[in-house]
DNA sequence: CCCGGTGCTTGATCTGGATCAAATGGCAAA
DNA sequence: TTTGCCATTTGATCCAGATCAAGCACCGGG
């Protein structure tokens, strides 16, 4: 039986000494503002954009103006919040989810730290999804008008907004064929290689990952009931593929999971 | 029997005399300008931002570097074409579409005259998707590092594709809830709604559309079946919710529609 | 320690939409 | 006009995943 190691390691975080190997000019730091400079922040190569000089980093430490803690269960923000901040998260993990107006529910997306959160608000001036954490979390606030005024003076700033917003509507579209055209075991096969693949750039383990979320609210992703992504799992651990204890997952053959998603043709 | 009639319209083209209702500035004509002049395009409030003071328009008017016709078929990027444009639509109708590495293919969205595409294109500098003309079209190009530095200076172009790459996510949020939860009549009234509220922003019909796609190309979009969107098409039909003759839809009874895709609690 | 609740698994059955198949109709090219 | 090609419709059948139902495992609180 799968008897998973090091389980008490907690997704949201960045594993120990395994930041991503971007070359990182040391920087001097600014004793005053170490609470929230973004420059003496491990995540930054994730949440901000990589090449600045010491005087946009310096510029950039102006953008978080606070952090906030988030309850597992509490709501960052809901839909209908007024907008004035994205989030930069830093500890934790989200998911982001729309309700129709008769009860249906659909998650949108879960997010982990460094990624950013809150783009929805910004067409129309309030938010139009609700944003859940899934463990305590921590948050950088950082004020959406602030941004912009930054993005004029700091152009690599204006480049990465632009980037991320961008990886977004690519990531929809992706998770549009999934939803569109794919079955129920190349979309659970495709879910898990793509949170192992985002774990892994933050340090953690290729083949193993602890879900933050419940089967509902996976399916709820996938497009599938809980009792499907359920047997699916069961499946897979059938098939040799994975190996599954609780909310602990290992992948035991990658190249089977990648395979389903996307069948080679063979030769 | 429905008997479409005006049937001539293009979709792809604003009614006569119906443009948005905005509060429009008198401008000067920049003679000189006039091929590609922002100024002058009756489309201006759809693409670009809205209270321009008059230097600001003039500075847009830099804005569209040229125009390009693209033929019914023919398309105006690919997956793997290195971005440089962002591109908006005069005149014509589009497609956008990703496909797997086996042959899967997905529909991502229709795009019409006023709407830009090309943002999937920011994150990598190349694009991800397809972009096909489903009638004779004509768009204009815009550098997306004139875009860049142009947003710079005038403070509300920064705002407006910011809001232009959120409203694309909240868009793709819409897609997802109804590809993950809606069942194919809620699909198809929720498709035949927003394609004729569209329409009707560009001065057509509220109740009479002409589709510009296939029905495989719906059911690609919608996740469905070209069987099924047939089908479908004809309960519609046979409960004379709409009527039908090839691609000239008229919708009888909106509110039956929207009832479909939202149904009411009865009280 | 027990208890209750929530999340998960598994079985049995049902069904919406997919698939396979065939016929029809409109349109463009010859 | 005829011919051939698509796009579309419609019918018959099938099946992946939904639904309904039961039981189990874990976890936090008393």
């Amino acid at each position: 039986m799968f008897n998973p190691v090091n389980a008490e390691l907690r997704n949201g975080e960045l594993g120990q000494g395994q930041a991503p190997t971007a070359v990182t000019p040391i920087v001097p730091l600014n004793a005053s503002a170490i609470k929230v400079a973004c420059s003496s922040c491990n995540l930054r190569e994730l949440c901000m954009p990589l090449g600045l000089s010491h005087e946009e980093l310096d510029r950039i430490d102006g953008l978080v103006a606070s952090r906030r803690k988030v309850k597992r269960g509490a709501s960052l923000f809901r839909n209908g919040d007024k907008f004035t901040n994205l989030f930069a998260i830093r500890t934790g993990f989200f998911k982001t989810c729309i309700a129709s107006e008769d009860g249906r529910d659909q998650v949108t997306g879960f997010q982990m730290a460094g990624e950013i959160i809150g783009l929805d608000g910004i067409v129309n001036d309030h938010h139009t999804c609700d944003a859940v954490a899934l463990e305590d979390a921590e948050v950088c606030l950082m004020p959406f008008d602030r941004i912009e005024e930054l993005s004029i003076e700091v152009h690599a700033l204006q480049r990465h907004v632009h980037k991320i917003m961008s990886r977004e509507i690519v990531r929809e579209h992706g998770v549009m064929l999934l939803l569109g055209s794919m079955r129920a075991e190349e979309r659970l096969a495709a879910f898990l290689l793509n949170l192992v693949q985002r774990l892994h750039a933050r340090g953690f383990s290729q083949s193993e990952l602890v879900l933050r979320m419940t089967r509902e609210e996976i399916g709820s992703y996938l497009g599938l009931k809980l009792e499907t992504v359920s047997r699916t799992f069961s499946k897979f651990v059938e098939d040799g593929i994975v190996e599954v204890k609780q909310r602990h997952i290992r992948l035991v053959d990658t190249d089977a999971l990648k395979e389903i998603v996307n069948p080679k043709v063979c030769s």
